[in-house]
DNA sequence: CATGAATGAGTATTCATTCAT
DNA sequence: CATGAATGAATACTCATTCAT
């Protein structure tokens, strides 16, 4: 059943509503990576997919469901890819590196997923003004990334940090990386390969104990 | 004086002119830190200044000129107050301090400014999808950092690098202050000088010789 | 048993047909008398259901058709309800108490028919603009109280009336209980009770004979 | 000066502005009385002022600014002229009459007015459901019939009435005369004279003395 | 110089209806 | 019988731009 009002659960979706819903993600990424935020309109999503917009309204409750979905996903799959290269190893500095490592190499294979969602957080915003997703702020992003620099100064690995200072660095990490998404939207051909090289060398020393002066 | 569907040359704009413009881009900057980029219309700058819509178009080529010159302002005002920081210093060490104390100060003094700027920069679009602004690969940004570097690395201040290396550190120093104007956008109260003094922590550590090893 | 884009005649129809029609109805009264018939979408029927859009259209040729039955069903609902409170009645100045009596009961016991009705009377039209029903031009209703006030007439209940003065009465008797309720479907707690005491007192004294004065 | 989110208030609009809102209102008393509420679209107005959508939405706030537009200015002319037909008359009698008298012929005069308004008033809702109008339960409206009932006890023109049966006769005036504009609704021929002179004698041996029994 | 007025293409969303399964 | 899926037209509203005055 299915009504104007409300869309099934997750739990409760067809078989071919789960493959329109993801048809559409892709699409919407393939548009909003392509076009930009600001040019992705509902009827562009649909020329894409070679749907009626009509098909969208049907599947989403609204853009903004369809947006956050995008994210969503965007998100979920990184961080699966990414804690199954993490996964394993034990030292802060291993980690970190993993870290680092296995988001761009994420970036490196799923471009416009990455080019999508960074322009879905520059944009998207209620017709308010307010911002739809406040990622910098979000401390779901920092906490891992805080918890990994608290272990490092357990284990020996890096340095010592106050709270603060760890903050400023996690954020300075997750911006760096994040960072290399807009350079990726402006150059679909970066060397990611060789830009992760650099950054892990680039934390490596700025993790690194004082007594190594 | 002016022809037809042509605005006069900047070497030719009248007093008034120049300070219609002058207002337009302030009432711009306004609007779009406070409404986002998304959400900002020529009738809604008109609104913030208290004049019609035509006055705007009449000085102004298009939407486009408009955030342009806003851009342009932005970052002219902010060299200039950078440039008077980083004069006098000679070791590169003490200048990459400068930079980074300065730009983040600029910042402190200019929020509204860097979040209208940050979100043009996100956002700008021409109708076919082409970004407006290509700041991260433009050379224009990188290039002082880069020299900056190399300035250092024969001066004795900073470690040895490839020229690779050295535009991933330039380019990672330029995201870092970047990402501090997103986290300024998102948290209007954010503890600048806090992050400033990290901030120069994290980069002399990042850029110290290998023989502190 | 179903022909294509042919409703079966109610006489062909099977008890879940049947049953199914009914409980469209009562949700379409339901969602009607709530909403508003501007408010009111298939979709928001079958919603109230708990059904999918599909079975309405399965069991009623248009919106239309369904509308048609919600009022055919209360008016005889309600034709049944009075009828048998004005059965018995003999002298023509009882049947008229008996009749404003009546119906504003049924109004009372069945409010969200009445507001129902009252909305699709004022609102149904087709997509040309043509009335879906033209109560107030319609015979059917004003018959059977102009007979009554023939009926008056011969009986000696009621004053002389001309054909004309008859038929404005009449309609002022119906126009003033379809007010009520009008009224009804903006106050669900209006005292139905004395409306109708007062109902009967006024169309007395308009009745009455003129050797009264 | 005019913005997309502020109309100029009634005292500040050019002769041009007036024009067109009376213009656009008068295409959308047409268009309603004609068509129905339910069927008047933004477009169908435009379509028949002979001017772009956007026209409307440039004059007019919203839709719902525009219908109340309609119905004040019907009303305004309503009172303006039934005032004028009432004025001089001194004894209760007489202004009831004159009530009736001058509001029938303000239909006859206008009735695709009265028309568009019956139409409004029954079918206006917000999108949750909430009637725009409420003239009915509306004291405005049904206050001056109730004082002119006072009066009449006062002067001795009329029986005497309880507070309670002066609303409900009260109510039942406005009604029967509402009942009218939905006939007039029905059919534009409606011999609105004849009607004048019965309903002056129903609600005037509605209104008589006891004693006259 | 500045404005008010108008345009027309564009936006997201709603809806009655159709139809294969 | 019933459903989920899809359609395409319609809805109100927004916007950058143009232009006569």
């Amino acid at each position: 059943m299915r009504t104007n009002n409300k869309l099934n659960k997750p739990e409760n979706r067809s078989f071919i509503e789960d493959a329109r819903r993801a048809q559409i993600v892709d699409c919407a990424i393939e548009v909003i990576a392509t076009k930009g935020f600001v040019n992705t309109s509902i009827s562009r999503i649909a020329e894409e997919a070679g749907i009626s917009k009509g098909v969208i309204s049907y599947h989403f409750l609204s853009k903004e469901e369809l947006i956050q979905q995008v994210v969503m996903e965007v998100y979920q799959a990184g961080a699966i890819y990414m804690d199954s290269h993490m996964k394993g190893k034990v030292k802060a500095k291993d980690i970190l590196k993993a870290y680092i490592e296995s988001n761009l190499a994420f970036m490196g294979d799923n471009p416009k997923k990455i080019i999508a969602v960074t322009e879905i957080l520059a944009n998207a915003r209620t017709k308010e003004g307010k911002r739809l997703f406040d990622v910098t702020a979000n401390d779901q992003f920092l906490a891992p990334i805080i918890q990994l620099l608290e272990l490092g100064q357990q284990d020996g690995s890096f340095r010592a940090l106050s709270t603060f200072s760890a903050k400023v660095l996690a954020t300075t990490i997750r911006d760096t990386i994040d960072g290399v998404g807009f350079q990726l939207a402006l150059d679909p051909n970066l060397d990611l390969e060789s830009y992760s090289k650099e950054l892990k060398i680039l934390f490596d020393l700025a993790t690194r104990k004082e007594e190594i002066i």
